[in-house]
DNA sequence: CCCATATATGTAGAAGTCCTACATATAATA
DNA sequence: TATTATATGTAGGACTTCTACATATATGGG
């Protein structure tokens, strides 16, 4: 994921990516580049996610049972890969948003001085 | 960082430890040790800065020039080496804490499905 | 008709952070 | 006396992400 605006190299969140994209293939299965304009759209282009690290996710996830693929075509008449989150895939979700969540608050609190 | 509680890897909020140390750091100087004691703390021993991450971390700060370091003594009587925020790493705490919010808020779009 | 751009997937190599495990040393506590 | 807490640090590896490259097709502007 690249930030645009900041220059500087981000470090700062990484993996979210996984939970990122299951979460956009909750809504329909989606191929690759489609997963990437949303996240970028959603974000208001604040997030990128670049090829580099899209592809290699996605393998990831499928390797984990999280998603499924099927080789079919896209609206504008290419071919693409596209991916269904499967039931694994959507318990593993939950779980990264709880832990997500949890860490987020406890970053927080250490950032109030709780 | 691990998180007790969770036995998965957290590959989560990545890059936020030089934040967390720095805004520690921010109240009075700090030695190593006493760093991840409150950030175990105050976030309710959610997070956990283990002294492979800990130790890498405060040395590349210091290359950054955003803290200095000297020897000292810590309340216990043992040698401590002791972490001071420099007017620079405050500079760059702003930056990270903008950063950080603007990346969340973007996340948050995502995972609403905005 | 041609060329640039958007769509679409993928790999290779490197950078960087973080973790586990180890090594060392002293003070306090049981 | 032995273990735990305090305190610093390194080595090696796992993992994610990025940049850059390679490939291919469809569309729209000139």
């Amino acid at each position: 994921m690249s930030r645009p605006g900041s220059p500087e190299k981000s470090e700062l969140l990484k993996g979210t990516l996984d939970m990122l994209i299951l979460k956009t293939l909750t809504v329909q299965p989606l191929h690759g580049y489609a997963i990437a304009q949303q996240i970028h759209e959603l974000s208001d282009s604040v997030l990128t996610v670049e090829q580099g690290s899209l592809y290699p996710a996605l393998q990831r996830l499928q390797k984990k049972g999280w998603v499924t693929s099927r080789w079919s075509e896209s609206p504008t008449g290419r071919r693409a890969r596209y991916y269904t989150i499967t039931a694994s895939g959507r318990k593993q979700l939950g779980q990264e948003i709880s832990s997500f969540d949890r860490v987020l608050l406890a970053i927080h609190r250490v950032m109030e001085g709780a």
